[in-house]
DNA sequence: ATGGGTGCAAAGTGTTTGCAAGTAT
DNA sequence: ATACTTGCAAACACTTTGCACCCAT
């Protein structure tokens, strides 16, 4: 594996995401960046989050049209809202069992599982 | 909501992703019916997968790159293969309780989560 | 006849990458 | 000195859209 420096436009990425609980999308955090670093690229931005992740310093939750990301490293579950697209985390318990389970049942090596959520979140409900 | 009429197309975007058992992407269903009907778009298979899904006759399953579809479209979990990329249904019952626990601790109306898990299918542990 | 649907190509969106110059180690 | 990083812009991959014509109802 590639051997990464500390620089501090990497610095500036983790920060961002750390800084932020709304689960960010990668134009939010080079938005905040760019606010500190007016110089800092998008370029660098996307390859310095998709290091972090590399690295598990971040976490990336997979969404219908954009990645986020959060600084939140634990096995936990997600929230969405379909209606303003807000994303919170959720206070489920992450399910090991599961992971045996669909082990035993499928003969793959399971890693992980990730599980997202859909709802109206109650500001949305009330329209 | 808008009124839709059976065209050829339609149908043919429909039987397509009836006909593959693999969650094929956008792509390879244009691939599909073009293989028919050499003159179909690639615009209008998008937008009848779309129509598709929002009528709920296929299922979208967001991955991390591309969306994929599926003609069954009762709630299931899903199993990605982070080498090959395969994708499979997974054999595991999906948990209503959880939508009920989540919807207690967040206030949201759930309407449902999905899950995917990742892991190594049996052919890529081998390597 | 009416309004949804189609093919086509152009435009979007979000992300990655090639390159020359810069910099952490 | 070495080789990882950066900013920039061009390139990408995937998807949506405007338009004029077409066709299911």
């Amino acid at each position: 594996m590639k051997q990464h420096r500390n620089t501090k436009q990497r610095q500036l990425v983790l920060d961002a995401v750390r800084a932020r609980c709304d689960h960010p999308c990668a134009d939010q955090i080079y938005l905040d960046a760019r606010a500190i670093d007016d110089k800092i690229s998008r370029g660098t931005v996307y390859r310095n989050l998709n290091i972090l992740v590399r690295q598990g310093e971040i976490l990336q939750v997979k969404l219908p049209n954009v990645d986020r990301f959060e600084a939140q490293w634990d096995k936990h579950y997600h929230l969405l809202c379909t209606e303003c697209g807000a994303v919170c985390d959720i206070p489920l318990p992450y399910d090991e069992t599961l992971d045996k389970q669909a082990a035993e049942k499928t003969g793959y090596a399971i890693a992980r599982h990730r599980t997202i959520f859909e709802g109206l979140c109650p500001n949305c409900q009330q329209k």
